[in-house]
DNA sequence: AAACAGTATGTTATACTATAACATTGCCGA
DNA sequence: TCGGCAATGTTATAGTATAACATACTGTTT
């Protein structure tokens, strides 16, 4: 579905760009967020809350708020997106640049790939308008099958 | 935000429906599907299973299972719609016509409507394509303020 | 250094959302 | 009437998320 050759390279610009995003902020970005947000990167899949919490500590020494703060956190500052129909979490592969975007995620292979465009935003936006509504978020998530797995099945 | 002047005709028309489309389809439109569509439609905002659950028995005679068994029941049969951003429920407007649609949501004053356009439908289609992408659902929900609410604030 | 404020994390409990598995009932045709 | 199937009831449990309060860490002021 996605074209990373070499994924630790994903994982490294993401926590980068966390790096840069939290100094400029004056947030800390310390060592729990950076767990969690490289955890949720170890693939291009979506997480689960307590997938991550299991993985934070086998023993489930790290309990639920502690994940769910830090994915607000996470939140907050654009760094992960929250999938509504998954109840599930991705990181976002373009944080600085996030705009309008929506998400296709493969069912077959559990891929979700973040996508803008801004002529989807305008038409959303022009449609919110002649209904006279004032949208402040949209959630967009399609589900369907990724050409890898079209192509495979 | 909507325009039913007396309220009582939009929850006869959507037991109506129901009514057909369960004919139609020789399914049983059972007494308690019809409550539990009936309470949904009780106003234009989303329903939470849990206090649907409640109006069907104050002393929570109904158990979890029936309300959702029921909400599956209604999904499946297109005659509501879970909003996946509250995790609630609302009826469809249109059960004969529906297709490709999505709502707006006020978070003011809770109201969903339900919207159809084709032209959106296309242009995520198109996008999808863009992204060789094979659709099978979309969720679509925007979140923000009607215009009754803005006018009011 | 000690006191302090503010942020982050830990801990316990609980609320909220949803499903599994099996029992019972009610409907309908053979 | 019997058998089969759909619908509902029942009990238990899984899965998702937050409230409330305690403790620890970070940096600043005195
Ligand atoms: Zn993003
Ligand atoms: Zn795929
Ligand atoms: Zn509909
Ligand atoms: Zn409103």
């Amino acid at each position: 579905m996605h074209a990373c050759h070499e994924h630790a390279t994903c994982v490294e610009e993401a926590l980068g760009a966390a790096d840069r995003i939290c100094a400029e902020r004056e947030l800390r970005f310390t060592d729990l967020r950076r767990r969690v947000l490289s955890l949720i990167w170890e693939n291009h899949g979506s997480s689960k809350a307590y997938d991550i919490m299991e993985k934070l500590g086998g023993d489930y020494s790290a309990k639920p708020p502690t994940v769910y703060r830090t994915l607000d956190f996470l939140q907050e500052n654009g760094l992960v997106h929250k999938i509504n129909s998954l109840n599930a979490y991705v990181g976002c592969s373009h944080p600085l640049k996030h705009k309008d975007c929506f998400f296709l995620i493969c069912s077959c292979c559990n891929e979700v790939q973040e996508c803008c465009a801004s002529h989807v935003a305008d038409t959303l936006r022009d449609m919110a308008g002649k209904n006279k509504f004032s949208p402040r978020h949209t959630t967009l998530e399609i589900e369907g099958e990724c050409q890898d797995c079209l192509k495979k099945n």
